[in-house]
DNA sequence: CTCATAGTACGACCGCCATCGAAGCACCTC
DNA sequence: GAGGTGCTTCGATGGCGGTCGTACTATGAG
């Protein structure tokens, strides 16, 4: 039967509008999540949460998934088995206008990023 | 006579080019050194540590002060008993183009910087 | 010299957050 | 179903950083 099944694996994610400053400037003051959205602003496509490069448990891992998620900065979502992450770019830039995009050209600029 | 008697009170800052991009989110992450910057973004002349609104003791702004300083944020020097701060924007604005301004409009944004 | 003013140094406290391992749950493949 | 993969949840731990009050130093004014 095609019971709501697959509404339990629904994710929730802010509006923008609601995100603080102080909410966006901890998730990036953290390195494991800068090395994060580093990673997938170079990533062609949409990765999911199993395949970045970090120094840190898969646990943890999460952890920082959710406070990146809370901050606005990423978008979630299933896919199979597989949880897949995309950056809010384009809503990020709308509602702090260049912030993203200065700390992203600044964390490539000192090589952060998990070099592969 | 005139002295060397003032080479008590030379305060040392780091060249920006020695500065991360950990140490300046990590600065700006905090309120209450936010609050700082921003009074000294709309201000007009530099201004003396005591001048500043915050909802924290003295001692405990002095700590602000020195990480800002350490960060290459603010620059600070002596003149008479008052310690004067000043943003060291421009300084800023080479290492880590367009992240402290975006935060600093930011910041206005959402009505930081301890209104008058 | 003496006092007042401005800020610093020190030590203590406390709360928060990053971290981990182990156990659990949801979905896909046989 | 049964098993495996992928991620989450939980509770515990440890360390760091923001906070304070008090004592202290340095400068300027009288």
């Amino acid at each position: 039967m095609a019971r709501p099944r697959a509404a339990a694996r629904i994710v929730e994610h802010p509006d923008v509008s609601e995100v603080s400053l102080q909410q966006l400037l901890e998730a990036l003051a953290d390195p494991v999540r800068r090395m994060v959205v580093s990673q997938l602003a170079r990533a062609d496509e949409d990765m999911s949460c199993g395949t970045f490069q970090a120094p840190v448990s898969l646990s943890t891992l999460t952890h920082h998934f959710n406070v990146l998620r809370e901050a606005g900065v990423i978008r979630q979502y299933y896919l199979g088995t597989a949880k897949m992450n995309t950056l809010r770019t384009d809503e990020m830039e709308q509602r702090f206008p260049g912030l993203l995009s200065a700390v992203l050209a600044a964390s490539v600029a000192e090589g952060e990023a998990g070099a592969v």
